[in-house]
DNA sequence: TAATTTTGTAACTTAGTTGTAACTTATGAT
DNA sequence: ATCATAAGTTACAACTAAGTTACAAAATTA
């Protein structure tokens, strides 16, 4: 597990560097935004500590044209009176935050709980499509993409069944398990015809004469 | 699918002994590290529920020395507080945790959840020729051939019925029960003219007045 | 209630699938 | 070796499943 803290105070880096020397974490660190960046380009983080006050520029902005679709979690440290932008950043897909001064106990607490909860995640990945199982949320590219019930429905029975083809029986019973109403069978193309026309990304696979079937990539 | 426990409190054995017995899986339970590894070694396993207190060891060692090379999907039992423990586990291998008190019905749905991700894969491979029963494709070298649904239902019956002959009627029968269409004698010899035109390898076996057969390697 | 979105159907298009018929070849019993 | 029968081959016409488009009913939301 690699975690690239971003911090040009130099007690704050010494600090963190002893504490997580013991943990089973390795630690890098930038001391600028460019630095990261580069480094980023390069190597597999997995968590980033960021200071907000940075000398080549400010920490949330950088959060949210670069890290942002990166996807990495990411843990703020902020003065306590940036409150309002930590909102705005944790609404904006940022993990965590913690004030200075802090104790490095904490902060080494909230790694862990945020590395948990990433590695907790139910998120299937295929192409520039990611599913999330346990919210029902379809992204492309890192954007919502809004499905209607029905729709989630149905792409939530083939991700769940992964690698395996779905009858076109079983996606009428579910859709009348949910709704109450038995479906045409044609009803069913229909919804698959809508569904690709939202996400555009060809993952849907037809088995003509049996049903549909999601694949992972490989 | 089974499951082993390995726990040395009796109430938790006896909940999750009747949870389980209302499940599809199979529970068995072992009260100490040392039972649970010869168990191991003669029984196949799919999914294990270990307690990290065990009367003879700890069960985060117990896992990276032993369970981990074995590759059978864990989850650990632990207490609130062993939070740092089960990160360096979960990064290490483990899929899941719970922390104690949990209810069973929580315990149940991870379950699920690990061994929906982990279920073993349906192919069978002859020759250059590999069939995948779940996705319903038929591979050759690598690379797939498009079959018709009754192309593939047929084969899949074969495949079914490895090393064994099945009869002219029984394929008869099966299209009957896929179409509703009673197709004529002469109709199933024309269908494997075409899967094999379209295989091109030799894999299907006519057993003359009886029917056709597919055998594995050996 | 109007406006908007969702849902289901119908009608049409297209491509591919299915089943048969007519013919040829192979097999095995005598 | 011959013959009868089963299986293989070929070609074709009918059919069917899925994709597409458009629209109306139903449900949600403002």
């Amino acid at each position: 597990m690699n975690i690239l803290l971003i911090e040009d105070n130099l007690n704050i880096i010494k600090g963190l560097a002893f504490a997580f020397s013991k943990s089973e974490y390795n630690l890098f660190y930038k001391t600028n935004i460019n630095d990261a960046k580069n480094f980023l380009n390069t190597e597999k983080i997995d968590l980033i500590i960021l200071d907000v006050m940075l000398p080549d520029g400010n920490g949330f902005n950088f959060f949210k044209d670069f890290l942002k679709s990166k996807e990495i979690p990411t843990i703020f440290l902020t003065a306590r009176d940036d409150e309002d932008e930590i909102v705005s950043q944790l609404m904006n897909g940022a993990e965590d935050y913690i004030t200075k001064p802090f104790s490095t106990k904490e902060l080494i607490a909230r790694v862990n709980k945020v590395l948990l909860r990433s590695k907790n995640k139910n998120i299937i990945k295929i192409k520039d499509i990611t599913f999330d199982l346990d919210r029902m949320i379809l992204k492309k590219d890192n954007h919502v993409i809004n499905l209607t019930s029905i729709e989630l429905k149905l792409l939530n029975i083939l991700f769940l069944n992964l690698n395996k083809v779905v009858r076109r029986g079983t996606l009428i019973d579910a859709i009348f398990d949910a709704t109450g109403n038995y479906v045409d069978d044609h009803t069913i193309t229909v919804y698959f015809k809508r569904i690709r026309e939202k996400i555009k990304t060809d993952i849907i696979i037809t088995i003509k004469g049996v049903g549909y079937r999601i694949d992972d990539e490989k």
